[in-house]
DNA sequence: TATTATTTTTAGGCTTGTCTAAAAATATTC
DNA sequence: GAATATTTTTAGACAAGCCTAAAAATAATA
């Protein structure tokens, strides 16, 4: 048990992740704070434990970045995470809101065979149930598509595909417009005063969301 | 969260649960401490805590008892374990000897909705893959009639129902021999001298089996 | 560029859960 | 029943993770 991983430590790996996965810059102490509840000085303390362990570079007020040790610990946690919402949602029955506090939990269960049977169970989803791509074996993970709601035209049709914003209020939400996973919407009317927009949810009367939504949403154009 | 419990109060509670299952005494701090494979400082330690809390009965010397409140964080904790364990051998195909370790970490997932659901997703099973009674949702649990194998005259015919140790040598043992749940036994004929038996397992040619075995396997008579 | 403002780190301290070593209480044995 | 053995508790310390307050570094602004 030398070098032992504790779920805090997952936690903030998979923190790490996430915020540098798009910009190449490092994550911010205060951006790792912000995303993980908790103050900037925990993140410092932190970090120094992360970067003596070999799992992030840390160089004093430069920001931080994930070893590629580091970052297969964090994949294979966003690994389990969705794996695990794809069974509460799919074999337990919960809604898509509801899932993502259990799965925040279930993702530090440790066992590589439970993980690998689980994967099989559900048949080896490669999409969560908000859409986001689920990393296989080898921590290889798909990037989204970067092609949101209001990336669209006037009369474009597309699926919606995913979710940016996985927040409960925001998914119910959604689930109650009907603009979840599959739906098929149309474009009918962009409003420039606040970039509103009004859509066709598989091809039903016409409804109109507000640009907080429309940038939320992953799209796939049809 | 004035009043959260944590992951090894739990771990705690339950030991002291098993542990005075049977006898009327208090769990001893030493045989806590073997348990849970810790120190006895540490135990007594902690065993203040729990009373401060209000989740056992404790003075000096004498003794941990569970309040009624600690014994129903205990049952809730065994009710989980067992139904993951019931998951892990009837959904994923684990055998009954690989499951324990695994559902010691799944019992402390905190959700009320997954464990209802948990439940019926495997049809309220009432035992657990080791024969265990599984608590019910108020915390009410069958008690293991006492009856081992070691108890059966020559003749006699029964049916395995449970086993005492739950440990993987043993279960692996078992497993080769074919003594697992469900298998019909007659007693051939037992040996004063070590009181070893000779059985026969489904009808199968005559085997002996050790005392050590024969006390740690639970039957019911037919 | 000098002055603010913001971000990040350090200093010091707290809680939880653990340990070893020593003291106190209880049990066992002669 | 006194001596010895065992069990249990206390004393003191440590690592993990967290906090507040203050200092240091960097960024923004005038
Ligand atoms: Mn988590
Ligand atoms: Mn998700
Ligand atoms: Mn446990
Ligand atoms: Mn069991």
């Amino acid at each position: 048990m030398t070098n032992a991983i504790s779920y805090t430590e997952e936690n903030y790996l998979k923190a790490i992740f996430s915020l540098t996965l798009k910009s190449k810059k490092g994550a911010s102490t205060n951006d790792i704070a912000k995303r993980l509840e908790t103050k900037a000085s925990s993140v410092t303390d932190m970090i120094k434990k992360l970067a003596e362990k070999g799992l992030v570079d840390y160089k004093k007020y430069q920001g931080t970045n994930l070893t590629s040790e580091g970052r297969e610990v964090a994949v294979g946690t966003v690994r389990k995470h969705r794996l695990w919402e794809v069974f509460l949602v799919e074999k337990l029955g919960f809604g898509w809101d509801e899932v993502h506090d259990i799965a925040e939990q279930l993702e530090h269960i440790r066992s590589k065979e439970l993980t690998v049977r689980l994967d099989d169970f559900l048949g080896n989803p490669k999409y969560d149930p908000h859409g986001d791509p689920i990393p296989d074996k080898e921590g290889n993970i798909a990037l989204h598509k970067e092609v949101m709601l209001e990336d669209l035209k006037t009369e474009d049709k597309a699926v919606v595909v995913g979710v940016k914003d996985s927040s409960t209020e925001f998914l119910q939400y959604l689930e109650q417009t009907g603009l979840v996973l599959g739906a098929e919407i149309e474009v009918k009317e962009i409003i420039a005063f606040d970039k509103s927009v009004s859509i066709s949810i598989n091809k039903a009367g016409a409804q109109t969301v507000s640009n907080l939504v429309s940038k939320n949403i992953y799209i796939k154009k049809i």
